[in-house]
DNA sequence: GTCTATAAAAGGATAGAC
DNA sequence: GTCTATCCTTTTATAGAC
């Protein structure tokens, strides 16, 4: 048994990486940068993963399996159609309270790059399309308003992203720089989303 | 007279400069490739803007000027706050369709450096603390409902800005690449939006 | 103002010793 | 597995002729 540290694992490069490509985007990143992060020196990296693309494209998907969710594990016909859609902004809130960086590196690479989206389609299902079928059948049984399903759920996960993608500029302009009263409003908006929505979208 | 093109002028640079630094990003935008855009060489780029920083700078100030927009032009205090609402739904929308790259530009570059926001302000006046005041004397008097000022301006910005920032992913996966068909939806959010929070702010 | 040529530096990737 | 040294390409930037 060593006291020192042994193997440089997979997972503390990931963990540089992931800190490097968020905060720089692909292009802006450098490989000495994560390997110092790391702890270790640039060969090291290409001896795990063998060029820039590949760690970033591990980095990328595993950051893009978090972001497009779950939602089919909450889903199913007769669930409270209130509490489901409370459910997912909660879900979504949470996770960008605790990954606040994944917002933006998702958008902003896949603009730059969006036939990426094909590739990391396969590995992760189309939840959302279940999703749209059955707020479709709630629209029918009268229980949410009419309204293009989808046209909904964008402006769920609207409200729900903007303020974590655009902090830099909000959260200096109309907060003026009160960072600790703007992550409080952020912490709030699991509730204050819903509320939002919630006498428009229901027929009480 | 001459027939040819004379002078390579600032504005040609400028227009090949926006072209590939809003789809490049800062980092991953490469001078040779504006020089080329813009038909002339890279020596060209150096003697009209000093260097790439000075170049991306002139660029990100013009982006952003027409993104923080002119609220104030619209705003007097006897105005119908329904009529202001649509109007900066409108407004915001309108400049999207026309510019649909601003929003991931403005968000992303700011993200990565957000101290340029200090260098930016002060150019541009800060209109929305005028519109939060505004906002807060109608709540006073009963015509919209009772929320923070700040929260109610976000939420309708997200409606807007979402769509067209997030443009790849969603019209991919939930309009499932049907490109026409998004870019419809895209043109029906001036109406949509405001339909859709109507309801809610509005004590009718 | 516009070009060619080139300097100077950075960054990704590999060879090879241990 | 880990390191040092080095290769090679890309990229920003400048010098200097016209």
């Amino acid at each position: 048994m060593k006291e020192e540290s042994v193997n440089v694992s997979e997972a503390t490069i990931l963990d540089a990486a992931r800190a490097v490509f968020t905060e720089k985007g692909m292009a802006g990143a450098r490989m000495q940068e994560i390997a110092d992060r790391a702890g270790i020196n640039k060969a090291m990296l290409h001896y795990y993963f063998r060029s820039k693309e590949k760690l970033f494209d591990r980095v990328f998907q595993e950051a893009f399996q978090q972001f497009w969710p779950k939602i089919e594990t909450q889903l199913n016909a007769d669930m409270n159609p209130k509490l489901l859609i409370k459910g997912i902004i909660e879900s979504y809130v949470e996770l960008f309270l605790e990954k606040p960086y994944l917002p933006n590196f998702i958008i902003s690479e896949l603009t730059r790059d969006p036939e990426r989206i094909e590739k990391l389609m396969q590995k992760s299902g189309v939840a959302p399309i279940q999703l749209v079928r059955y707020v479709k059948h709630q629209m029918e049984k009268g229980v949410i308003v009419e309204m293009d399903p989808r046209e909904l759920f964008i402006n769920v996960i609207a409200l729900c992203i903007f303020p974590f993608a655009a902090r830099p500029l909000i959260s200096r302009i109309i907060w003026e720089n009160d960072q600790d009263s703007y992550t409080a409003f952020l912490k709030r908006r699991k509730e204050s989303v819903f509320q939002f929505i919630e006498n428009i979208i229901f027929n009480d």
